[in-house]
RNA sequence: GCCGAAGUGGCGGAAUUGGCAGACGCGCACGACUCAAAAUCGUGUUCCCUUGUGGAGUGUGGGUUCGACUCCCACCUUCGGCACCA
C-alpha cells in the first residue's frame, strides 16, 4: 500500500494548482460575493512565524468553503511593505532598503506558498511599489482638498530611538509601540488627518458591526472617548476680559467652583504670571513638566502639584473672583486644557483643595442626609438636589446639568457641548522607506499640492542614510524642485506618511489591483465590498482598524465606494504560545512553521492549529498534538487508499442493514454539523472533532455491511475535510479516480430524513439525578414514554414507598420522576 | 477606579434553545499483532469511598427551576484594554 507522503503530494498539488490557475478570482456575478481577508505581513527578515501560519490558516478554510459553497471569493495576499526596519537595515548593514524589502517579500511570498492557501497571486499588492503609493499621494490629495489634511504645530510624540514622532495611538503606556522607548514631546509642525471629524460617526458606526468582538467595539469607543459636558466661559478683569473656556461633565456643580486650574503648557500661562513675584517659580515648573514623560506625567499616583498665578478669573454666574492655578494635573490637550475646580464634588479637585488649602462649597446635597463642609473626608460625586446655587436651589442635580448648561448657552457664557479623546491622526514621519507627502513648500505660493498628474512622487536613492537625519533632507534632487503654481524654485516636504496610511485602504486595492488611473475603480469596489470575513490580530484594534474605519467614510463621502463600514465581521485570532508564553527569540521556545511543514507537512501543520483551540482563543504549541494531527491525516489516508478498489466498480444498490443505516445517519449529522460550525460559529476545532467521528464510525464500519453508503461516506468525508488539508484531500480524491479538483466539488448537504431514527435512547431521573437508561420508538409520545419509564423494573423498587409528585417527559430526552 | 473577556479532568478543549457534564484530541494504563521494538488496531481513563441499585463534581456563596456549565444576585481569581480625561 502506499504511504502518505505529504512532501510529495504537496510539492505536487500546489505546481498543479497554479499551473491550472485554479485560485483565481471568479467575476461571475450571477453568484453571490464572498471577500475572505487576512491581513497582509510586514516582510520582515525573520520569515514566516507561527501567528502567520495561523491567521492564513483560519483565513483560507474561510475561503474554501464559501468558495465550494456556490460564492465567487475574493482571497488575496499582499504585503506592507513600507516601514523603519528596512531603513534600519539601510543605517546598520549599509543595504539598500528597496532591495532587501523585495527580497523579504519574495522570501515570505514563498513562504506562504507553502501553506497551500488558495490566494489569487494576480492581485497581489506591495505597498512599497511605486503604483501602489502613488495612489497614498492620490489619497493625501483628496483628504486635503476634503481639508481633512492639515499642517500645525504642536506638541507632538517623538521617538527618540526612531528618530520620528507618533501618533497618539502608536504611543503604549508612554512607550513607542514598535521599539519601546520612552516617548517625549516636542513642538513640531506636522501633518495632521482630521479623524476628529469622524468621531461620532466612528463611535455610532460600531453599533452597526454585530459581528465583530464587543472587545474591539469597548476598545474603540474608549479610545474615541466621547462624554458630554459643557463648556463654560471665564472671564479675567486683570486681562483686559479675555476668556478662558473650561470643559467639564459636572455643569451642575458650577455655582461650587472655589478655584481654576490651566494645563502648564496653557498659551495663557505666561501672560497671567507676565510680572507677578511667582513667574520664575512657575515658569520653571513649567519647563519641568515638558521635560517629563508621558509615564511620569500621566500615572494616577503622581503627587499633584500646582502654584497659584496670582490672577483671578470672574464666575460668569456670580461675579465671584476665582483664583487661577497652574497644575500638572491639567492636561493641555485633553479638553480645553483648563479645568474648573470643585472640591465638593470632585475627587481629584477635593485633594487639591486640601493640599492647598482652597476652599471647599457644597452646591449638592445627597438625597438622605446633609453634608457639612466641616466634616467632608471625601468628595459627594453622587446624585442629589442643587443648594447654594441660586436659582436653581432645590433642582434635582440631573436635572439642573441641562438647565445650567442651557443657561449659560443663553448668557453667551458657554453652553452644552460634546468633547472626544480622540486625538487627530498625526501622520508625518521624519523616515525615508515610506510614500513621501506630496507637498511642495514655495516662497511666493506657500503650501502647494502636487497636482495628481505628477504623481507618483518617487523616493530618490541619491540619499545618506547616517542614522542623524531624515534621509530624504540630504537628496538634493528631490528637495529641490520647482512650484506647480508659479514655476519658482520650491523645496519639497520631506516627511513621509506614516505606514499606517498604506494599510487603511490596501483591502480597497485588491479590487482593482492594477488600476494605473485611479485607487480603484468604483464598479470593481462595489463588487467586493465590504470584506465579510477579516481575520487578524488584535493588536490592531485600536490602530488599524479604526484608521480603515476612517478611510472607508471619508471615500463613501467622496463618493468613491457604497460602503462606509470595510469590515462587516471581524474575527481576531489568539496568539500561539508555547509553554504557557509568547514565543520569542529571547525566551528560545520559537516553533518555526518551516520545521513543521518539513517535518509532516503543511496539512499537519493547518490541521493542528485549527483543531487545537477556537480561533480568538490563545493556543499552546504542543508536539505531541501535532503528533495527533499527522496520526489522523494517515487514518484518513489509509482508510480511503485501502479501499481503492471499491472506486474502480458501481456498487449495486444492496439492502439497507441496521449498519449501513447508522452509518448514513452519522454521516449526515457530520455534515451538519461541520457546515454549521464553519459557516455559522467559526468554530474550526468542533468541525474537525465532528470529522474525525466520522472516521472513527468508518473504521467500526463491519466489512460485511453495505459497501455503497460506506463508499458514499469516503468520498464525503474527503470533500468535508478539502478545506482545512487541501493537499491530502486533493490526492484522496483523485485516488478515488474522482475527475477535477475536490476544490470545486459543491459542498455536501445533508438530507433531514436521514437524521431521523427509529429509536431514541432516554435517560430516566428520579429527583434529576439519572437512575435509568430505555429505548423508545422514536415517536413514541410523552404517555407512551412515561408509562414506560414507570414500568422499570428499578424505577419501580426506587419509586416504591415515595409518593410521585410530578413527572416531566420532554420527548427524545428524558423523564424526570419527581419523588418525596 | 472604569470597560471587556475567561475560569470545566493530568493537558488542549466540547456541551447550538435550561435536559445524560467531560464529545474530539493529547497523555497515561492494559491488551492484540511482533522474537522484540516501532507503527497499527482494540479496551479503559473526572474525583472520592466502605466498590454499588454509592457519593461528590463545571472558580466561591446564595437564588430561580422538576432539572443549571448554561438564567439571576453577591463575591474571588486570571488575562486584556483605558486611566490625574475634568
Amino acid at each position: 500500500m502506499r504511504e502518505y507522503s505529504a512532501k510529495e503530494i504537496e510539492t505536487k498539488w500546489q505546481a498543479h494548482w497554479e499551473k491550472i490557475g485554479i485560485h483565481q478570482t471568479e467575476e461571475d456575478i450571477s453568484k453571490p460575493k464572498y471577500y475572505a481577508l487576512e491581513q497582509f505581513p510586514y516582510p520582515s527578515g525573520e520569515g514566516l512565524h507561527m501567528g502567520h501560519m495561523r491567521v492564513y490558516s483560519i483565513g483560507d478554510v474561510v475561503a474554501r468553503f464559501r468558495k465550494m459553497n456556490g460564492y465567487r471569493v475574493l482571497h488575496v495576499m499582499g504585503a506592507d511593505a513600507f516601514g523603519l526596519p528596512a531603513e534600519n537595515a539601510a543605517i546598520q548593514r549599509g543595504v539598500n532598503p528597496r532591495e532587501w524589502t523585495l527580497k523579504n517579500m519574495e522570501r515570505i511570498r514563498n513562504e506562504q506558498k507553502l501553506i497551500g492557501a488558495s490566494y489569487d497571486w494576480d492581485r497581489y499588492v506591495g505597498t512599497c511599489m511605486p503604483d501602489y503609493y502613488k495612489f497614498n499621494q492620490w489619497l493625501f490629495l483628496l483628504l486635503y482638498e476634503r481639508g481633512l489634511a492639515y499642517r500645525k504645530k504642536a506638541f507632538v510624540n517623538w521617538c527618540p530611538k526612531c528618530s520620528t514622532v507618533l501618533a497618539n495611538e502608536q504611543v503604549e503606556d508612554g512607550k513607542c509601540w514598535r521599539c519601546d522607548s520612552e516617548v517625549t514631546k516636542k513642538e513640531l509642525e506636522q501633518w495632521f488627518f482630521r479623524i476628529t471629524d469622524y468621531a461620532e460617526r466612528l463611535l455610532t458606526g460600531l453599533d452597526r458591526l454585530p459581528k465583530w468582538p464587543d472587545k474591539v467595539k469597548a476598545m474603540q469607543r474608549n479610545w474615541i472617548g466621547k462624554s458630554e459636558g459643557a463648556h463654560v466661559v471665564f472671564t479675567i478683569p486683570e486681562l483686559n476680559e479675555e476668556q478662558v473656556t473650561v470643559f467639564t461633565t459636572r455643569p451642575d456643580t458650577l455655582y461650587g467652583v472655589t478655584y481654576m486650574v490651566l494645563a502648564p503648557e496653557h498659551p495663557l500661562v505666561p501672560q497671567l504670571i507676565r510680572g507677578k513675584e511667582q513667574e520664575a517659580e512657575i515658569l520653571q515648573f513649567i519647563e519641568e513638566m515638558k521635560k517629563q514623560t508621558e509615564i511620569e506625567r500621566t500615572s494616577t499616583d503622581a503627587e499633584k502639584v500646582g502654584y497659584f498665578t496670582g490672577a483671578y478669573a470672574k464666575h460668569p454666574l456670580t461675579g465671584e473672583k476665582i483664583p487661577i492655578w497652574v497644575a500638572n494635573y491639567v492636561l493641555v490637550d485633553y479638553g480645553t486644557g483648563a479645568v474648573m475646580g470643585v472640591p465638593a464634588h470632585d475627587e481629584r479637585d477635593f485633594q487639591f483643595a486640601k493640599k492647598y488649602h482652597l476652599p471647599i462649597k457644597v452646591v449638592i446635597q445627597p438625597n438622605d442626609g446633609t453634608l457639612e463642609v466641616e466634616s467632608l473626608t471625601e468628595a459627594f460625586t453622587e446624585d442629589g438636589v442643587l443648594v447654594n446655587s441660586g436659582p436653581f436651589d432645590g433642582m434635582p442635580n440631573r436635572e439642573a446639568l441641562k438647565a445650567i448648561a442651557n443657561h449659560l448657552a443663553e448668557k453667551g457664557q458657554g453652553g452644552p457641548t460634546v468633547n472626544y479623546r480622540l486625538r487627530d491622526w498625526l501622520i508625518s514621519r521624519q523616515r525615508y522607506w515610506g510614500t513621501p507627502i506630496p507637498i511642495i513648500y514655495c516662497d511666493s505660493c506657500g503650501v502647494v499640492p502636487v497636482p495628481k498628474e505628477d504623481l507618483p512622487v518617487l523616493l530618490p536613492e541619491d540619499v545618506v542614510f547616517d542614522g542623524k537625519r531624515n534621509p530624504l533632507t540630504t537628496s538634493e534632487s528631490f528637495v529641490n524642485t520647482t512650484c506647480p503654481n508659479c514655476g519658482k524654485q520650491a523645496r519639497r516636504e520631506t516627511d513621509t506618511m506614516d505606514t499606517f496610511v498604506d494599510s487603511s485602504w490596501y483591502f480597497l486595492r485588491y479590487t482593482d489591483a492594477k488600476n494605473d488611473e485611479q485607487p480603484f475603480d468604483r464598479e470593481k469596489v462595489d463588487k467586493w465590498l465590504p470584506v465579510d470575513e477579516y481575520i487578524g490580530g488584535i493588536e490592531h484594534a485600536v490602530l488599524h482598524l479604526l484608521y480603515s474605519r476612517f478611510f472607508t467614510k471619508v471615500l463613501y463621502d467622496a463618493g468613491m465606494i457604497s460602503v462606509d463600514e470595510p469590515f462587516n465581521s471581524l474575527l481576531t485570532q489568539g496568539m500561539v504560545l508555547k509553554d504557557g508564553a509568547k514565543m520569542s527569540k529571547s525566551k528560545g521556545n520559537v516553533v518555526s512553521p518551516l520545521e513543521i511543514i518539513d517535518k509532516y507537512g503543511a496539512d499537519t501543520a493547518r490541521l493542528f492549529i485549527l483543531f487545537a483551540a477556537p480561533p480568538d482563543r490563545d493556543l499552546d504549541w504542543n508536539d505531541a498534538g501535532v503528533e495527533g494531527s499527522y496520526r489522523f491525516l494517515n487514518r484518513v489516508w489509509r482508510l480511503v487508499v485501502q479501499n481503492e478498489e471499491l472506486f474502480k466498480q458501481d456498487i449495486p444498490a444492496g439492502k439497507e442493514d441496521k449498519h449501513a443505516k447508522e452509518l448514513r445517519r452519522l454521516l449526515h449529522q457530520t455534515i451538519k454539523k461541520v457546515t454549521h460550525e464553519i459557516g455559522e460559529r467559526n468554530h474550526f476545532n468542533t468541525a474537525i472533532s465532528s470529522i474525525m467521528e466520522l472516521v472513527n464510525g468508518l473504521y467500526s464500519y463491519p466489512a460485511e455491511a453495505d459497501r455503497r453508503i460506506f463508499k458514499e461516506a469516503l468520498e464525503t468525508l474527503v470533500i468535508l475535510l478539502a478545506p482545512f488539508v487541501p493537499h491530502i484531500t486533493e490526492e484522496l480524491w483523485s485516488v478515488m479516480g474522482k475527475e477535477g479538483s475536490v476544490h470545486l466539488a459543491s459542498w455536501p448537504s445533508y438530507d433531514p430524513e436521514a437524521l431521523v431514527q427509529d429509536e431514541v435512547e432516554i435517560v430516566v431521573q428520579i429527583n434529576g439525578k439519572v437512575k435509568e437508561k430505555l429505548v423508545v420508538p422514536a415517536q413514541a409520545d410523552r404517555i407512551e414514554i412515561e408509562k414506560q419509564a414507570l414500568s422499570q423494573e428499578k424505577i419501580q423498587q426506587l419509586i416504591t414507598g415515595k409518593t410521585v409528585r410530578k413527572v416531566i417527559v420532554v420527548p427524545g430526552r428524558l423523564v424526570n420522576i419527581v419523588v418525596s
